[in-house]
DNA sequence: AACGGCGTCAACCGCAGACTA
DNA sequence: ATAGTCTGCGGTTGACGCCGT
């Protein structure tokens, strides 16, 4: 059975908003608040508008306090230590940001900050390329594998921030090591992105619970090859608890004080990352060999090295990707992570 | 000046969950 | 218990402006 529409599309105006409706929103909502009905308002005011419509535009750009632009680098630093952490809970993040709107934020993640941190990655294919593998400059960007025309994974995303950090931290770690990665031949490489987009389109919480890998204790290679075996992902509950900073819990006071040192230490990563203060990560000679069965997996070795397959369709899996426990656990997390950071 | 490529951002769409009758 | 309605959210789209050619 179909959904009824939530207004007569016929009659009602799309695009941009006029400085008259504008005004009639404004002060209709000012004057009698939104009634807790924003489809009825429209008529209410005498607005052709979708009730969604009024209400993202109230919420978006009419709403007092509402700040534009100028994200500041302390609101970088939060955003993107919420993104690796939770994920495009952008209401979430916004939540922690006065005065930002999750669209402002979201679209701010997706122009820019995505490419300031991701961009990154640019900067060791170039040395790579220096070092005599690359055949192409151009383009050489996360988001220009063969596999995937698009990074709208934001689970991947996390990932690959998440491993950029590791690399910093512990260059030799397994995850930035594939000299410890199993060797596999380029068509189990194939079988297994797809068993993965597959688990992850069937049960996207699946493909991530019940694995751990700690942040900042990167598994063994035993350990590792158990978890490729398992064709399992990080566990970002797991990754998630890195955070949680001043949860004032006596009985963890040890974990707590260490947990706290390990968001420092993450966090003047962050730091580094978004004032260009570090060299990114350059994989040593021997590496670079065990860069090339990637490459070739993708039918060529013209690009940066992809560690994970962008193949996948996890449309799902950044929403989905806990429970709403851990939402729960996120927001306390918020309020926390805001004490820690001095907000 | 004209055109195309690209980045930005406001707005739309569809889904899921909460709520209500 | 169930169907209908509303709200909130995240992903996507399209208009617009800037810039290089």
């Amino acid at each position: 059975m179909g959904r009824a529409p939530c207004c007569d599309k016929a009659n009602v105006k799309k695009g941009p908003w006029a400085p008259e409706e504008d005004a009639k929103l404004k002060a209709y909502i000012e004057q009698y608040g939104t009634g807790n009905n924003w489809i009825a308002l429209p008529q209410k005011i005498g607005l052709k508008r979708c009730g969604k419509s009024c209400r993202l535009r109230w919420l978006n750009y009419l709403r007092p306090n509402i700040k534009h632009g100028g994200f500041s680098e302390e609101e970088d630093n939060i955003i993107c230590s919420l993104y690796i952490s939770i994920g495009s809970r952008w209401s979430i993040i916004a939540a922690q940001l006065p005065g930002r709107t999750d669209n402002d934020i979201k679209n701010y993640w997706n122009t820019r900050l995505k490419k300031k941190l991701l961009g990154r990655r640019k900067e060791s294919s170039s040395n790579t390329s220096s070092m005599g593998e690359r055949k192409d400059t151009a383009n050489n960007g996360l988001e220009d594998n063969s596999y995937s025309p698009a990074l709208s994974n934001s689970a991947l995303e996390r990932l690959q921030l998440h491993m950029q950090l590791q690399s910093l931290q512990k260059p030799f770690s397994f995850y930035n090591n594939p000299g410890l990665w199993p060797k596999l031949h380029p068509l189990q490489e194939k079988i297994m992105i797809q068993s993965l987009q597959s688990m992850n389109q069937s049960s996207p919480t699946a493909l991530w619970q019940g694995q751990n890998i700690d942040l900042y204790e990167p598994p063994t290679a035993a350990m590792a090859q158990e978890d490729l075996g398992k064709m399992s992902m990080p566990n970002v509950n797991e990754l998630e608890n890195s955070f949680i900073i001043g949860n004032n819990n006596p009985a963890d006071g040890i974990e707590q004080s260490n947990a706290g040192r390990e968001v420092s230490g993450f966090q003047a990563e962050l730091d580094d990352f978004l004032n260009n203060k570090t060299v990114a990560f350059v994989p040593q000679e021997d590496q670079i060999t065990e860069f090339d069965c990637f490459q070739e997996m993708n039918g060529s070795k013209d690009d940066s090295v992809i560690w994970w397959s962008n193949d996948f369709e996890t449309k799902s899996a950044s929403s989905n990707s806990w429970d709403s426990t851990s939402v729960l656990q996120s927001e306390q997390m918020c309020q926390d992570y805001g004490l820690g950071y001095n907000m």
